[in-house]
DNA sequence: CGTTTTTGACCAGCGC
DNA sequence: GCGCTGGTCAAAAACG
């Protein structure tokens, strides 16, 4: 009960381009058994620390499926102040590519934004949020291409350790979604 | 009035 | 050691 599966609603209403797909992140046996019913496509463990995303095969001929997820291995905790010498500290990224037209996109968690800057070979800028949960250091960014305006990046470190907040309101939505990428 | 966004400053890591 | 780049902080503004 650590592992909370998460969907990636969208807003629905005023904009379009949604993807809904369930993660869970441990060393264990979760319910990886869902493997890609369509979207979210597992690629290998790379580690991006830069602009090593330039070589983007740009090739987006498909429709939306475009979604590709990195994973860092290796994870620690905590950075920000001192903590005793320890290695290199490395924090398990995923990655989500997206087509959206929207950079927000909607996960039913509650984000706070806390910083945004520009990266280079990238017009548009990158920001970050934060789950607003208490105890819960997740973080999220969203980044969008240059080239393709189109195409959203955003990249998850951690994992929430909490139900999601949004109420039942949408869940119905939620539900259907779920139902339309199952049912494949 | 509380919460979130904005935005510049600050800091750490890396390359030269 | 210096400068560039990426990531975070924090104060003030903006928003409900």
């Amino acid at each position: 009960m650590e592992n909370y599966p998460q969907f990636f609603p969208c807003s629905s209403s005023a904009s379009s381009g949604s993807l809904s797909m369930v993660t869970s992140q441990s060393n264990h046996n979760d319910f990886q058994g869902n493997k890609s019913n369509g979207f979210l496509g597992l690629m290998s463990e790379m580690e991006v620390p830069a602009a090593s995303l330039n070589l983007n095969n740009s090739n987006n001929n498909n429709i939306m499926s475009q979604t590709k997820s990195f994973v860092g291995s290796e994870n620690e905790e905590k950075i920000g102040k001192k903590k005793g010498s320890e290695k290199k500290i490395r924090k398990p990224r995923y990655a989500f590519q997206t087509r959206s037209q929207v950079d927000i996109l909607d996960d039913g968690y509650r984000w706070r934004k806390y910083g945004q800057k520009a990266v280079k070979n990238n017009k548009f800028p990158r920001s970050y949020y934060r789950c607003t949960h208490q105890g819960c250091n997740v973080k999220k960014q969203v980044q969008r291409l240059t080239k393709d305006e189109g195409v959203v990046v955003t990249t998850y470190e951690g994992m929430h350790s909490h139900p999601i907040e949004k109420s039942t309101d949408n869940f119905e939505h939620i539900l259907s979604q779920m139902q339309i990428y199952t049912s494949y």
